[in-house]
RNA sequence: GGAGCCUUAGCUCAAUUGGUUAGAGCGCCGCCCUGUCACGGCGGAGGUUGCGGGUUCGAGCCCCGUAGGCUCCGCCA
């Protein structure tokens, strides 16, 4: 036996037991005489006190422990003197008076503190088990663990089954890049890793399996962010003969369980829900932030017969005037405004124009193209008072809108509006357009998945090739803007997915090749069915206020796909290769020979 | 593929206008210290200033290139 106690339960009332404790040294002070050690373990902190008067030997050797080290204290618990009790501890009233102490494992000095804030992110990957020793991420991990144990529960509460789907899967040509691995008895073909269970849970449906879910491992071969890992964790759930409004139900049943059971927070349901139009016409975003105010305003009406040519050209073009108040930006810096507009026109916009109200009067270039009932219009619906500052877009609805959508977040973070406490704010965002036109590929692509059904009142629009205006019936769940789950109605009958196959321009043999498996089962008896998936890695992360994925996951990678503390992706032995009938067709790209002249 | 910021001791950072031997705190090592909880005191070790080149009498600092880290854009159905 290693421990009798952990090193967060010991209390007044435990006084004059015998006890046996296991952990890491959390820190020494080491008086000379008397020796205080703090032992830690997974659940806190508990005062060892060696005293040399009473065990000069256990002194002696308490002397020579080091920050981590690894110990294990057997002791008496005693109160601590009159005044020298730690409130700051749970633990911080009594002591151990120890008569053994073993060493389990010395430690050496730490590659970097664990006491002080985290920081040079590539040396706590390589030591990430140091790293993971810190309260914080150890809360994080808890945190994340009772958020999976509370999704389990609830869904097989609601009836769905956990099915484990393939990781060695095939590839498909739509949606991000794949994981391949390469066939070592079919050599020259490859394995894919699952970018989602998407087809493997549809045919679930077809299986009669009805209620399913799976927390799954998910790969896609893209670029990372601090909310993007090349492998990250899915709650994918998919359900038969279900509406919209049944996903939505179960969805919030669900979060709710595991916001109470993560952090016994009670959230608000049922969500609000907003058409996709709706949250770009508002806030700009199809994953609206509504911590905070400053709505997108429309100001077509009032600029429909402006002498203003930028605006009044932007309108006749059947484009939008848009504008939001940013209140009391009007002390907006150079350097913020600077870079506002380097925002601006990343986005589409030719440029951008903003009014400051400052000393009462209306400081822009282009307030002097206003006439009076325009400039009273403006103020009324912008509510513009002493201090604020109005920046505008004219152009497409779609540039408009999605250039103010990124004005508003950069300038909330200027203005650091965010409201201190923790807020909750999720919605719904429904009414997605069924298809994107790619100007790459010049082709329409699907904006959710080529699996995502029209909208029934669409069906018409959709065989009309009316594509731009065909809504699917598919869904965002949204908290406090950012995207955490999304999902649709899917097509369950094969005429029905050939045409959509045939409006993505996914030609007859590449449909039998690449999508034939499901194509057959839809002819087989293929119930209605649709579903949802959450990121966990992102849903993680905002119940524990984390800014990053990162930091909700045990071992992830770099900004370069690499885990720096196993050092891989690594080179294979040439042997592994040759089983695999596979040769590198350039070494690395430090010997490859250099390219002949043009 | 592109943009921004960053890289000085094990860690976090300093170093005036380009000017002597590149400093401090923490950590580490040694000595002292009997009620601390960021214990305290004294002393010590520890540096190719990421790397390469250039300008200069002289470069941590200026210029060019390169590597690495983070954030963002593209990309991520």
């Amino acid at each position: 036996m290693y421990r009798t106690h952990d090193c967060n339960s010991l209390r007044k009332t435990d006084i004059g037991k015998q006890v046996m404790l296991a952990g890491w040294v959390n820190g020494t002070r080491d008086h000379g005489g008397v020796i205080f050690i703090d032992v830690r373990d997974r659940e806190g902190l508990t005062q060892v006190v060696f005293r040399p008067e009473e065990n000069a030997e256990l002194a002696k050797q308490a002397h020579t422990l080091r920050g981590e080290d690894v110990i294990q204290v057997s002791g008496r618990v005693a109160a601590r003197l009159p005044g020298t009790e730690n409130p700051n501890l749970p633990t911080g009233d009594i002591e151990i008076i120890p008569n053994e102490l073993r060493i389990l494992n010395r430690a050496d000095p730490l590659p970097f503190p664990l006491d002080a804030e985290p920081q040079n992110e590539d040396l706590r990957m390589t030591h990430r088990y140091l790293d993971l020793r810190r309260r914080r991420f150890a809360r994080n991990l808890q945190i994340r663990h009772r958020a999976a144990k509370a999704t389990r529960d609830y869904l097989d509460s609601q009836g769905f089954v956990e099915v484990e789907t393939p990781i060695l899967s095939k590839s498909t040509p739509e949606g991000a890049r794949d994981f391949l691995v390469p066939s070592r008895i079919m050599p020259g073909k490859f394995y894919a890793l699952p970018q989602a269970p998407q087809q493997y849970k549809q045919l679930l449906m077809v299986a009669g399996v009805e209620k399913y879910f799976q927390i799954a491992k998910c790969f896609r071969d893209e670029d990372l962010r601090a909310d993007r890992q090349p492998e990250f964790t899915q709650i994918d759930i998919e359900a038969s003969f279900v509406t919209p409004d049944d996903i939505f139900a179960l969805t919030e049943g669900m979060l709710a369980a595991i916001f109470k059971a993560a952090r016994n927070i009670e959230i608000k349901t049922p969500f609000d829900r907003l058409t996709y139009r709706e949250a770009l016409e508002r806030f700009g975003s199809d994953k609206p932030d509504r911590r905070f105010a400053m709505e997108l305003v429309d100001l077509g009406e009032t600029f429909r017969e402006s002498s203003f040519k930028v605006f009044r050209g932007a309108l006749d073009a059947g484009g939008v005037v848009k504008a939001i108040n940013a209140k009391g930006f009007a002390g907006i810096t150079i350097g913020q405004a600077d870079e506002l507009t380097e925002i601006a026109k990343l986005h589409g916009a030719k440029g951008l124009a903003f009014i400051k109200a400052e000393s009462g009067e209306w400081k822009s270039p282009i307030v002097k193209f206003f006439n009076d009932p325009e400039k009273t219009a403006l103020q009324s619906k912008l509510n513009i008072e002493e201090g604020d500052c109005v920046f505008f877009a004219a152009d497409k609805w779609e540039v408009a809108c999605e250039v103010l959508g990124r004005l508003r977040l950069r300038i909330a973070e200027m203005q650091e509006l965010m409201p201190p406490r923790e807020i909750w704010d999720f919605l719904w965002v429904i009414d997605f357009p069924l298809f994107e036109w790619s100007a790459d590929e010049n082709k329409w692509n699907a904006m959710h998945h080529p699996f995502t059904r029209p909208k029934a009142g669409d069906m018409l629009l959709f065989e009309e090739r009316k594509f731009p205006e065909v809504r699917a019936e598919a869904y965002d769940v949204v908290l406090n803007g950012v995207e955490i789950g999304g999902g649709s109605m899917r097509i369950y009958e094969p005429e029905l997915q050939d045409k959509m196959f045939e409006a993505l321009s996914i030609k007859p043999n590449d449909r039998e090749s690449q999508f034939g498996h499901l194509l057959r089962a839809f002819r087989l008896g293929a119930p209605p069915h649709g579903g949802i998936a959450f990121g966990l890695d992102r849903l993680v992360m905002l119940i524990c206020g984390e800014q990053s994925i990162r930091d909700v996951m045990a071992f992830p990678k770099n900004n370069r796909a690499m885990d720096l503390m196993t050092q891989s992706p690594a080179e294979v032995d040439p042997k592994q290769l040759r089983e695999l009938r596979i040769r590198l067709a350039g070494a690395a790209p430090e010997s490859r020979a250099p390219s002949g002249p043009k």
